[in-house]
RNA sequence: GCGGGAAUUGCCAAGCUUGGUCAAAGGCGCUGGACUUAGAAUCCAGUCUUGUAGGAGUUCGAGGGUUCAAAUCCCUCUUCCCGCACCA
């Protein structure tokens, strides 16, 4: 048996001390250029990346054995906070982080004092990033990769910080880069934004942010600012409620005095307004009181809820019973609380005339639709929070998306609601009747360092808008060349393009590259990772010839990437020879455009989106992407794979667990690409053993063949010659799915099927030395084509085979002297369809005695009508014609009646030869003797049931006796 | 909510693009057999119902429709999964 960590070991260093995968421009040949994304240096990989990354693989390989240049790189993505947050966890000897990290650690080094020193070498980020970047780099070869190792960088490196200044200096230029305001979350204690890895529980929270709406009542010298997710409800306001026990201050902000909670000062003043406090006072000083609504100018008594949360917005909200299910059943206890009403010496027979005002039509409610909703929920009182929210959620839904305002809206009746949001706010901020308060759709999140997490608002945030110029079009004629595998992701795409908008592009803190035109921002994680693939194919130059960064410059880049500006200027300025910088523009222009990307579902909404994007932004329209494959995640015993579950398999582990070959092989052929791969270790053992199956059988199959390269002695009998017409039909079918990308299919035929078919005939040939030489026929191809997928096994068994030189690097040649000859296949079929039809009737018969097997053929006329039947498509008319010319058809009485019965099972089934089946069956006698351990008479004349009749062609008569 | 994907015979899962050869691949499980002292492993056979002759019947989330013919095409409904922006 053969070892085959050994094995991998021994190739994959062959591989790279001959430097087979180094992609070196060659203008006499066709290139692709096959990438992958760069993995995130803060953790090991793990068998998702491994189907992304094996996925490329194969293509790359199958690409050279087609005969094309072929450049896959890897390099590392390390921008962003995920990093800090290690090392700055490491140093506050966070015990979890540490466990954490020493579990990743110890996947490549088990010396426990060595993991000690590496742990605490974390300290410093960039050691974090070091070492995982190696440890990633060791995972990648041991999957045995055919990538180019001497073009990976992370994206932390000082010439890769130039490239991406250089990109965003070109998109600033084209002016799809603005600035706006934009409320992130933001932990105080930490001074800087809070994203889910940095807040408490964070990856199980709704961490959206709330846009509220606050508008100003007029009260006296004073505006009571009540906040709104619904300004579009303004005209049905009836009260305003404030909560009676809670502080609320005077303030002046903006030059302006407003009423508000004491909580929402601190709000106020983390969204950039400058708040001073006039006075405190308690919620119920202000009850009684009437203040205007801006809208109408009516006026608004302020009365007295417990369900208002002084803590939200600025802790006052407007009244409009017919719309909010809170509303009216605080405005019905209130009508009931006769007691609070005498506290708060209010006016109660104004307080009984309040009435639900219905603003808004809906078509399938004509009821009030807060009242609705507070029956179907079962609400008694205003304590109900759970229900209440359900019935608000659901009451506003049917109303944002269904509802219509109506005449009680003066000017804006008719309005859909949606619009009626925007033109009222629209109208108010031109009136500066409103003010925006931010805050979170989850209250009380916590930073992990314990502190409150508040809603900062960013005034001066760096935008890519996605909608500037002509950009968008520009994106979707690119989609509509891309090819995307598979196809139903298309529309997904479409989709995204459409509704993409602006998104924040830096951060104000991070590892990457700074924003060249204001530095106090760095480039965000998902924006710095859209074109690096065009990086490839200078890097290598750049890092060879040690080219300092600052020597990078932007006309250089224009010069490589865009054929722009003059090269004597640029060798002057740069200092870098001309020889080099036109070994790099050749580099990029001989590669570029890339040709595959092979990744996951999960990075369409972003990454694939952007990586189009940026490239249509900025490269000429010839090296735009030419073709993407998408995969499904994979999951683990039908589970997610998560670090909160624990069910993480990392590469590391497979390499110790299993051999590489098979994990290559399983995660291939175990789901088509937009399958999620479910990896079950009962199936992963399953396929160890077809793969150690497999190895036995050519192995022992070799150890027969003494010169395996001497000529092949041809072969004659009817068993082995279908089966090598058949082999080779089944290699043209796996390198048509290969190409289709459909690597699932490639596999099951160029394994499973092949390999069942070659057993079948080690097994039932009778003679032993024609099925040596069909193996011998076969087998190089066979290897060949399954190279791609299982390469270490394959470079053995080529060289056990006695072929010098590597099968990584060996053409594909199937075509060549291959003869698939159809009715091989049709006479096998025929054959195997007879076996199928005796064993059903052995079943049957429930009978071990059996001594013969006769089998009668159909007679010459019966042919002669299926043929008539199959030309003339089953026309009754056309095909008796053609009957009544032949004297001895139209007299045998049995013809009408059989063509009948045969046009009635015919079915529009196309033409297919009729074989000669005598021949055929006294040619596959003896492999039908040998699979059916009985004897076998054709055509006898014995026919004791006369089951002879029942012959048709293709569908001989049996009779077992 | 928006957008996308999916539902197949005990389980996992092919087939659906291009309707017929589909009672529907493969794996797991289960049943029987071979080997073995025995078990694990391995190999062989079977695995919707039914039938002493290759047949018949009922199936592919539910309900309609198109067609000579539907798992496959069209419509409606039900259920499940995934993505939704500063997060890599």
């Amino acid at each position: 048996m053969y070892d085959l960590k050994k094995i991998e070991k021994k190739w994959q260093k062959k591989w790279e001390k001959a430097k087979i995968f180094e992609g070196n421009p060659n203008s006499s040949k066709k290139k692709k250029f096959i990438t992958v994304p760069y993995p995130y240096a803060s953790g090991p990989m793990h068998i998702g990346h491994g189907r992304s990354y094996v996925n490329g693989d194969i293509f790359a390989r199958y690409y050279r054995a087609k005969g094309y240049n072929v450049l896959f790189p890897i390099a590392f993505h390390i921008t962003g906070t995920p990093v800090l947050a290690i090392s700055s966890a490491i140093k506050n000897r966070n015990k979890k982080m540490k466990d954490l990290m020493r579990e990743y650690i110890y996947l490549h080094t088990s010396d426990s004092k060595k993991i000690e020193k590496i742990l605490s070498s974390f300290q410093d980020p960039w050691n974090i990033v070091n070492y995982f970047s190696k440890s990633m780099l060791v995972d990648l070869k041991t999957l045995g990769m055919s990538m180019d190792w001497r073009r990976t960088f992370t994206t932390g490196d000082k010439i890769y910080n130039k490239f991406i200044e250089w990109q965003f200096d070109k998109l600033y230029d084209k002016g799809y880069i603005e600035k706006g305001s934009y409320p992130i979350l933001y932990c105080p204690k930490c001074e800087s934004a809070a994203g889910e890895d940095d807040i408490q529980s964070g990856d199980e929270k709704n961490l959206s942010i709330n846009k509220y709406i606050g508008i100003k009542f007029q009260l006296n010298d004073y505006y009571l600012v009540a906040s709104t997710l619904r300004p579009e409800t303004l005209f049905g306001v009836t009260n305003i409620w404030i909560n009676p026990e809670e502080i609320y201050v005077e303030v002046q902000v903006e030059g302006e005095n407003w009423i508000i909670s004491k909580h929402s000062v601190e709000i106020l003043e983390n969204q950039g307004k400058s708040v001073s406090i006039n006075r405190e006072f308690i919620g119920e000083d202000l009850l009684a009181k009437k203040v205007k609504n801006p809208i109408n100018r009516r006026d608004l008594l302020i009365l007295p809820a417990s369900f208002v949360d002084t803590e939200i917005a600025t802790g006052i909200v407007y009244s409009v019973p017919a719309h909010a299910p809170f509303d009216l059943i605080a405005l019905r206890d209130l009508k009931k609380d006769i007691k609070t009403i005498n506290r708060y010496n209010l006016d109660e027979e104004e307080i009984q005339n309040l009435q639900p005002l219905k603003i808004i039509n809906l078509k399938d409610i004509s009821r009030i639709p807060a009242e609705f909703y507070i029956e179907k929920y079962h609400i008694s009182n205003q304590n109900e929070t759970e229900k209440l929210e359900q019935a608000t959620a659901e009451n506003y839904r049917q109303e944002f998306y269904h509802g219509t305002l109506n005449s009680n809206c003066d000017t804006y009746s008719n309005t859909v609601v949606p619009k009626a949001v925007s033109i009222i706010v629209d109208k108010l901020d031109n009136e500066n009747k409103i003010t925006k308060i931010y805050y979170p759709v989850t209250p009380n999140l916590m930073c992990r360092c314990g502190a409150k997490i508040v809603i900062s608002l960013l005034e001066d945030q760096w935008f890519i808008n996605f909608n500037a110029g002509n950009w968008k079009n520009q994106a979707r004629n690119c989609l509509n060349k891309l090819i995307i595998a598979p196809k139903k992701y298309r529309l997904n795409f479409e989709n995204i393009f459409e509704w993409l908008n602006k998104r924040p592009c830096a951060r104000k803190r991070g590892l990457g590259t700074s924003l060249p035109f204001d530095n106090d921002w760095i480039i965000e994680s998902l924006s710095d990772s859209t074109i690096y693939m065009a990086f490839y194919t200078i890097v290598n130059t750049i890092t060879e010839n040690k080219i300092p960064p600052e020597k990078l410059t932007l006309k250089l880049f224009d010069f490589i990437f865009l054929n722009k500006g003059e090269i004597d200027e640029i060798a002057e300025i740069t200092g870098i020879t001309k020889d080099l910088i036109i070994k790099m523009k050749n580099e990029f222009f001989y590669w570029y455009p890339v040709d595959h990307r092979h990744t996951a579902i999960m990075h369409i909404s972003n990454h694939l989106s952007f990586y189009i994007f940026h490239h249509v932004a900025i490269f000429s329209k010839h090296h735009w992407p030419k073709c993407i494959t998408l995969i499904e995640p994979v999951i683990v015993e039908g589970n997610k794979m998560g670090k909160s579950k624990g069910n993480v398999i990392s590469l590391a582990e497979i390499k110790q667990n299993y051999s590489i070959d098979l994990f290559r092989f399983f995660i291939s052929q175990s789901a088509d690409l937009g399958i999620k791969l479910d990896w079950r270790e009962k199936q992963i053992k399953t396929v160890k053993k077809h793969l150690n199956n497999f190895i036995n059988f050519v192995d022992t199959s070799l150890n027969k063949i003494p010169n395996f390269q001497k000529n092949i002695q041809k072969i004659r009998a009817w068993y082995p010659k279908v089966i090598n017409s058949i082999c080779a039909k089944k290699f043209k079918e796996a390198e048509k799915a290969l190409r289709n990308f459909d690597l699932r299919e490639y596999l099951q035929q160029s394994f499973y099927e092949t390999f069942n078919i070659l057993k079948e005939l080690k097994k039932y040939s009778y003679n032993k030395s024609e099925f040596l030489e069909v193996i011998k026929m076969i087998l190089p191809k066979w290897i060949k084509l399954l190279s791609p997928t299982i390469p270490h096994i394959c470079e053995e068994i080529w060289h056990k085979m006695g072929y010098k030189g590597f099968i990584s690097l060996e053409k594909w040649d199937f075509h060549k002297n291959i003869n698939i000859n159809q009715n091989n296949e049709i006479e096998y079929e025929y054959i195997q369809n007879l076996i199928g039809d005796i064993k059903n009737i052995q079943k049957v018969l429930k009978t071990e005695e059996v001594e013969k097997i006769n089998i009668y053929t159909a007679p010459n006329w019966k042919i002669k009508v299926n043929n008539l039947i199959m030309k003339h498509q089953g026309d009754f008319h056309k095909i008796l014609d053609n009957i009544k010319k032949s004297e001895t058809l139209i007299k045998k009485k049995e013809t009408i009646p059989y063509l009948k019965s045969q046009i009635r099972s015919w079915n529009s089934k196309p033409i297919i030869n009729l074989i000669d089946e005598k021949i055929v069956l006294k040619e596959a006698k003896k492999y039908l003797e040998n699979r059916l351990k009985l004897s076998i008479a054709i055509d006898s004349d014995y026919d004791p049931k006369s089951r002879k009749k029942n012959a048709t062609p293709m569908k001989p008569a049996i009779y077992i006796s």
